[in-house]
DNA sequence: AATATTACTGACTCATTGGTCATTAAGAGC
DNA sequence: GCTCTTAATGACCAATGAGTCAGTAATATT
């Protein structure tokens, strides 16, 4: 019997409904994906999806921002504890982070804020604010010190440290569209790409270890 | 008067439709441009539209492959058709495309493989057979030859050939997204980023004539 | 000029979907 | 148990938009 046609539970609600959202969102985009359906996925009716966000487009930009905080966090006290020189950094946390991307369920947010970033320019700030924007500084911290304490050679990377993430994005956008028509190792081609960058930019050549 | 209400004009009206459905798609994605508004901007009325393309999918594809085939045939002619060194096809038509497609109508495209690709497979496989597949494996010719001849030193790029183009992609991405919250000289950017590489690559260090 | 052909129109249908709201039932307080 | 509050439902509505088709007008043919 239908005796216990729902449960009430007012505090976790938003946090299911949101992780539902984001499948429905990865799968088909905003605009192919149905409340409807978001609702259904998250065991809850239309209605009650409505309680907690007033719009769709409300429920879109909470999702973004819930799944990006945590990893905003995480990233920044990554950089933030690093110890160890900055050679040792890229080799470690940050190639760790970046071959994690291209196959975490991440890479659909990627390419969420790749097709509906144009339309909302809000959430764009508010990505740009707190997570490109600090990271890409971040990296330009770490070139300018590298240089300055002698580990690394003057290098373009200084005034454009995207240089060292574009890699990152193309793996991510290879996964998404082109993986089950030809295959790619991004863990190799992220760390070829990095011990390449560190070889470039070594003080003494070939100390970096790894030249090819 | 509206005494001519329309004029017949069979030959030129696919491609008036599908030039009006490229800037529609690249305005509002798939899902959320309308048919009607396409034929609308084509001058035209939405039955007739039906007359070409028997759905608004057909559309969408007739579209990405019209602006993708001229591109194909200059780029692949500029590859076959290049008679001086790698470096200098690097320094020279390459990067002069590369500079070109981040703010090229081009760039809509790409994000609509990007957003649209794993819903359409059949679209992906084409582009991939057609655009994707053949660039890099001109490009790995490309360093493959330099090192036998003797031009380029053994580097990773004879392996992932995707490391030269990434920054392409990431300066597309930047221009979609980010351009209106965050300049980026992306032209000043690809240079570096060649000039980084053939100063890394180059058999006798300096002599690439561009250490920064 | 009369007739035939067909490029072209736009009003229509029908399914879909974002959003609403009157109603229901779970739990808190007494 | 009885009452009150509110989390939760699901039938409903208004709007929208993909696709159709009976009809219209521009050209071709004679």
């Amino acid at each position: 019997m239908a005796q216990t046609r729902f449960k009430r539970r007012k505090e976790k609600r938003p946090a299911e409904i949101t992780q539902a959202a984001m499948q429905a969102f990865a799968e088909n985009g905003y605009e192919a994906t149905r409340v409807d359906d978001v609702a259904r996925r998250a065991g809850v009716s239309k209605g009650l999806l409505y309680l907690y966000f007033k719009t769709k487009e409300e429920l879109f930009k909470a999702v973004i921002k819930s799944f990006v905080k945590p990893r905003i966090q995480a990233l920044t006290r990554s950089i933030e504890t690093n110890e160890s020189s900055a050679t040792e950094f890229l080799r470690g946390p940050f190639l760790e982070l970046a071959k994690d991307i291209p196959s975490s369920p991440l890479r659909h947010l990627v390419r969420l804020m790749i097709s509906e970033g144009p339309k909302h320019p809000d959430l764009t700030r508010y990505y740009w604010e707190n997570v490109a924007g600090p990271g890409i500084q971040a990296l330009n911290r770490l070139f300018e010190n590298g240089v300055a304490n002698g580990e690394f050679r003057p290098s373009a990377l200084q005034q454009f440290p995207q240089l060292l993430v574009s890699p990152v994005l193309f793996s991510t956008m290879w996964q998404l569209v082109f993986e089950e028509h030809a295959h790619l190792d991004t863990d190799a081609l992220l760390e070829a790409h990095i011990e390449f960058v560190l070889d470039a930019i070594a003080v003494n050549p070939g100390a970096s270890g790894a030249g090819s």
